[in-house]
RNA sequence: UGACCCAUGGUGUAAUGGUAACACAACUGGUUUUGGUCCAGUCAUUUAAGGUUCGAAUCCUUAUGGGUCAACCA
């Protein structure tokens, strides 16, 4: 073998390479194929967008911003007995929190006209005829996956007499379930959804858009791959379980002769601890395992965003797992990874001792005096504020040992840290009451340390934070963990509710430096050396409470 | 026991016939007024067996493993 054969790397360092539908686009473009590009995200509002939604919204409107092209926003609205406003509405909130813009809103249902006259084309094109069997009997004839269906008694019907009754369906002449609309296809072939299948069903209910001027209804397969080809979409993309799917799309379009839309699929994200599915979220609402929709501890876009996550947070979590076709989990930890990236470089710096124990210092005379701390040492824009100081702190109780292990870089007799901001102290005296608990801590301080101004030549391994006894701010703090106790709670046995993490939420109290009273809600904070916590609507001016987004990673725990 | 889909480190994605890359996690070490951040390093012969080829994660065959399909849901 010679070297000299070998073809020269044309991937360039340091750009991402191409996933399989960008390398499918760029193939359709360069072909001529499109001279730009046509995608959809197209949710059914029965329930709210959640992290799976993320990731194919990132996709579908990636995709068109970065080639020619626009994304349409198409509720598949056709099943009028799950599908609300409300869920529309918190739709659409959610993906323009998310940072994304569709061209059209459009619904399924601005089609239903249009989607009846395609149905009325089959059916005179002997493509589609009116069943009056039960739903039970068009299951029983429809076979198995190994066994062949038959076909129905009603299956040759002639074309004048399936349009009288296809048109007496939509007068409203039957009852629900009586008569259905089927493709005329192959009852014995390979894949089930080729078995003529369901194109209308009767359903005298009241839809959200269209009230009461249908009692017919399209099924998904009569409605997407049509909705697509109305809007010309020239890449419709859904995840593998549509894999099968895309035969029957491919036959309809092709037999009513419209614009050639074509499907492609991916494999949805898993994320582990968590479940991506509409009917158990709802179930955790329902039956209150949670607060609502957007419980924080949900993996919904609402709960992430009540929760603290960011749209960018969320953005390069989608961007980072990149897509596929393979069936996967991934980690939490990616998304806490993401959020913390982002956050450290704008959240604000706070200081909040959660378990305080008292500590004074015995040769401070001044009655309180101000230090300047930075808000983001990551951003040196963010600027300073003034924390008051005196001698009478609060610190960490778990930043003090009596007897402390090797490697403690925090406060133990005789040891020195420093308070962050403030000074060196030492402790000088641990004082005790009658069961033995530590009450207080006295110590000294180094007058020369001053931060920013320290003349001391004191190095001291640990910085703590502290507040001001006399001013700190109660606050209460939602502390939030894994909503359930097993990685795939979908894939355990039994009632999935039954792994639920009891732990997911811990409320705790903090004493916080004043500056808390500013918190607005709209920016994010980190609590210095704990996490990334924001205000949460719950809050009120008597009683501000927070919510932890993410701890800090803290490498000195796990040990 | 039918059809279809999928198979690369602990996890997720790359490598498009040219000698396994990036990120997260984990573990070392350095820096640090956050045990955070930052920096450096360690961590895979690509499910298996055959075949084609000078050369295979990539193409072919078979096997194995995982998934999907029998709503008038989407």
């Amino acid at each position: 073998m010679s070297s000299e054969n070998y073809k020269e790397k044309t991937t360039t360092q340091g750009e991402r390479s191409l996933n399989f539908l960008e390398e499918l686009i760029e193939n359709d473009l360069k072909a001529g194929k499109y001279t730009s590009i046509v995608t959809r995200f197209p949710p059914e509002p029965n329930g709210y967008l959640h992290l799976g939604h993320a990731s194919s919204i990132c996709l579908n409107f990636g995709l068109t911003e970065k080639y020619p092209g626009y994304t349409n926003l198409r509720f598949d609205d056709t099943n009028p007995t799950t599908e609300e406003t409300e869920y529309v509405e918190s739709i659409k909130a959610d993906i323009q929190w998310l940072g994304f813009s569709w061209k059209h809103e459009r619904y399924a249902s601005d089609y239903f006209e249009q989607l009846y006259n395609f149905a009325i084309q089959l059916i005179e094109a002997d493509l589609a005829y009116v069943d009056d069997s039960t739903a039970e009997e068009i299951a029983t004839l429809k076979g198995t996956p190994t066994e062949a269906g038959k076909n129905s008694p009603y299956r040759s019907r002639s074309i004048e007499e399936n349009k009288d009754l296809f048109l007496r369906m939509k007068n409203g002449e039957f009852p629900d379930g009586s008569r259905t609309v089927r493709a005329k296809i192959d009852m014995a072939h390979t894949n089930m959804l080729m078995r003529d299948p369901v194109l209308y069903r009767i359903k005298h209910a009241h839809h959200h858009r269209t009230a009461d001027a249908w009692c017919i209804y399209p099924m998904y397969d009569f409605a997407h791959g049509q909705s697509d080809s109305i809007e010309k979409v020239t890449h419709s993309l859904c995840t593998m379980e549509f894999v099968p799917h895309r035969e029957l799309y491919d036959w309809l379009i092709q037999k009513l002769n419209i614009y050639p839309s074509h499907q492609y699929e991916f494999a949805r994200r898993n994320i582990n601890y968590t479940v991506t599915s509409k009917r158990k979220l709802l179930q955790l609402v329902n039956e209150k395992f949670v607060s609502g929709w957007d419980d924080p501890r949900m993996p919904t876009i609402s709960g992430l965003r009540r929760r603290g996550f960011t749209p960018k947070s969320i953005r390069v979590f989608c961007e980072k797992i990149g897509i596929g076709k393979r069936d996967n989990m991934v980690d939490l930890g990616l998304l806490e990874f993401c959020l913390r990236e982002d956050l450290n470089k704008t959240a604000l710096r706070r200081m909040v001792v959660f378990d305080p124990v008292k500590l004074v210092i015995t040769n401070y005379d001044k009655a309180v005096e101000m230090l300047q701390s930075e808000n983001n040492p990551e951003d040196e824009n963010s600027g300073t504020r003034d924390i008051p100081f005196s001698h009478e702190l609060l610190i960490e109780r778990n930043d003090f040992m009596e007897e402390p292990p090797k490697k403690y870089f925090r406060l133990a007799p005789g040891k020195m840290v420093r308070l962050k901001s403030a000074y060196i102290i030492q402790c000088d005296e641990v004082i005790k009451d009658e069961q033995g608990n530590i009450t207080e801590l006295h110590c000294s301080y180094i007058p020369e340390s001053k931060s920013g101004a320290d003349t001391s030549g004191i190095k001291v391994k640990g910085t703590i934070h502290w507040v001001n006894a006399k001013d700190a701010v109660p606050i209460e703090v939602r502390e939030y963990d894994r909503l359930f106790k097993v990685e795939n709670p979908a894939a355990e046995s039994g009632d999935f509710t039954s792994f639920i993490n009891p732990d997911s939420l811990k409320i705790v109290e903090g004493m916080a430096e004043p500056s808390i009273n500013q918190a607005s809600g709209k920016e994010h904070f980190q609590f210095i050396r704990k996490g990334y916590y924001c205000l949460d609507k719950d809050a009120t001016k008597e009683k501000l409470i927070f919510n932890r987004s993410v701890t800090l990673k803290d490498s000195w725990a796990k040990k």
